[in-house]
DNA sequence: AGTATTTATTTAGCTAGGTAAATAAATAAG
DNA sequence: CTTATTTATTTACCTAGCTAAATAAATACT
């Protein structure tokens, strides 16, 4: 496996389990985190917009808007268009949001501040120019 | 979602699922070939010794071999300490893989091609330099 | 020698991604 | 207006990672 392959996919599969494990104080998952996170920013959402935004496939995002509803974090209601469906955020979910929000936000802050701003703004580009 | 974090894994994403496509014509998935490439390369090797290597956990590793063992890409034999189990390629293994390994090593240094030698070297130094 | 601990592998069950195909509503075509 | 096509969501099923706990062999302890 060429080494650059295999460093992103090492990396990328170590700072999920990290995200998983701060965020098991929330009883959240790092999927369940982005979704959130996602309709914090942007409001409520129709399906297709959260995984066209979040760019995985619609069979995913249903899963894990089915769990979080469980689980009280969501609602979903009917559009004016009756084939979508809109997803909001819970009551509670508002009103833990931004605590959660903070110390998530300080746990990545912290995770890619061993590199300088120079450093960040590099690897992105460096990421972007990779074919894709 | 911080912007890194967020880049990082769409490309991690994205690259798994073009190698798979790649790896269709040889009806592999990128886990198997990664164990197969690294059996081709170190020979036979324990479950224990493979799953350090990779950096996943046993039984990651356990089910890949055993669908791996069905398919007939691999054998698993008893060691001299009865516990383990050492695997290796077999006759057809050992037959394809050279091909295999020739097209998706060919596939990766075109994915990774766009970034000049030198570039290649800083991002894998910036991705060591991220903490963990 | 007999018991306790460690080590290698497996099993069960969870999240998280993917594809392919089903369903139902909206829109376009004739 | 009726039929065909597109669009939104869901269902079923696959790989691929994870943790926790079970099993069985090897090693250490006394």
């Amino acid at each position: 496996m060429n080494p650059i392959f295999h460093a992103l996919f090492q990396k990328s599969r170590y700072l999920t389990n990290c995200l998983n494990e701060v965020l098991k104080q929330h009883q959240l998952y790092s999927s369940q985190w982005t979704i959130l996170y996602c309709l914090h920013k942007h409001g409520s959402m129709t399906l297709t917009q959260i995984w066209k935004y979040l760019n995985v496939e619609a069979p995913s995002i249903t899963r894990a808007i089915s769990r979080l509803e469980d689980l009280g974090w969501v609602e979903r209601v009917e559009g004016e268009d009756k084939r979508e469906k809109i997803v909001t955020l819970s009551a509670m979910a508002k009103e833990r949001l931004p605590i959660i929000t903070k110390t998530i936000l300080a746990f990545e802050a912290e995770m890619v501040g061993s590199l300088t701003e120079e450093e960040q703004l590099q690897f992105i580009n460096l990421l972007q120019k990779m074919k894709g």
